[in-house]
DNA sequence: TTGCAAACTTACTTAGTAGTAAGTATATTT
DNA sequence: AAATATACTTACTACTAAGTAAGTTTGCAA
């Protein structure tokens, strides 16, 4: 694969973090890696090229960490604190998460980019409705919930804290991230 | 005030928490409300008025719905059922809320408007903090966590469980919101 | 050495954006 | 009745966006 490619596509997710989808232009990419708007498209012919493509790389992310940690024995408890910690990287890096960022612009996303979203956003959820109620089975996490309710309350909490972290200077986002697994403690 | 004024701040509202600040423009408001496009910038000359003002106008709405519910005596699990309403009522008609439709588009928006939406984040935020603190003391809630970040997880949790909405179908969301109440009964 | 494909650049179009200056009709005040 | 303020419209500017067509360089293969 081509190497301009690839640093389009990093900047680009870089981008989408940090300013949106809808915020970032062609020409930030440009005169970012020194060159044309035109070599942009040479390689994403439009910006729903490079969208989608983006979020495949993110899914392919996913999965790859998710596969890594279950074929290394990790425990649930292990797998989940481990997840969380993408989020906290994401908070130190004043980044949001893919999911977290082009929501929002789900109006003006092209029909491909928002099916890829959407199966990115069904993947994380599945996987960690799943850890959950595998967790709990095994006498690792108590909670009451419906193990797909407590993910989406999880998820929820992780994707939205990202974007209050921007409003709210005194957030302590390592107590908070605590709170979530500490919750889930037996 | 002028009807026409009011007009455009509601429906600038509504643009923001379904398509976006940067995604919805002067042309989307004059069209639907059959002026032109300069009649806008009459009452707000530039875009980042228009977003202040409807940042306030938000704050001054749940000011006065927090008033309201304190001068009628509502205890503070009422007080908490009544604020999530908002949300099951945004879900329904399949809009977002105002701090989690600007707050993705920060790096955009104008100093000005970036200080209102701090200061409603703040106030909400203070208000849930306090409600639910209060409602430890005399009994109504049960929680371990320190009440700052307890307030933040319930409040990420509704924000962005109206982006994920858009994402994952299967989303019960009247059970979600339960399921926030019910991890607070004693 | 010629041919060809990959990886671009140059130079452009088209469409949409916020914003402005100047004019106009209507109502209100003096 | 005249002056003035309100609430706009007309007609524009300046700019930025995505996207494209055609040309150029570079390396490799026949």
């Amino acid at each position: 694969m081509s190497i301009t490619r690839e640093k389009i596509i990093e900047l680009g997710e870089d981008l989408i973090r940090t300013k949106g989808y809808n915020a970032f232009s062609y020409q930030d990419i440009s005169s970012e890696l020194g060159i044309k708007n035109a070599a942009i498209h040479y390689y994403f012919p439009s910006k729903e090229n490079l969208g989608t493509s983006i979020v495949k790389t993110n899914i392919q992310r996913f999965e790859e960490m998710t596969d890594n940690m279950r074929s290394r024995g990790f425990d649930e408890w292990h797998q989940l604190e481990t997840f969380i910690k993408i989020y906290t990287k994401s908070h130190r890096e004043q980044k949001r998460c893919i999911v977290g960022s082009l929501g929002p612009d789900i109006p003006s996303l092209s029909d491909n980019t928002v099916s890829e979203l959407k199966r990115m956003s069904n993947i994380i959820l599945e996987w960690l409705t799943n850890t959950l109620a595998t967790g709990r089975e095994k006498g690792i996490f108590a909670f009451k919930e419906d193990p797909q309710i407590k993910a989406l309350l999880i998820l929820s909490s992780l994707i939205a804290s990202l974007q209050l972290a921007r409003l709210i200077d005194k957030i302590e986002y390592k107590s908070f991230c605590n709170a979530i697994l500490e919750d889930l403690r037996i």
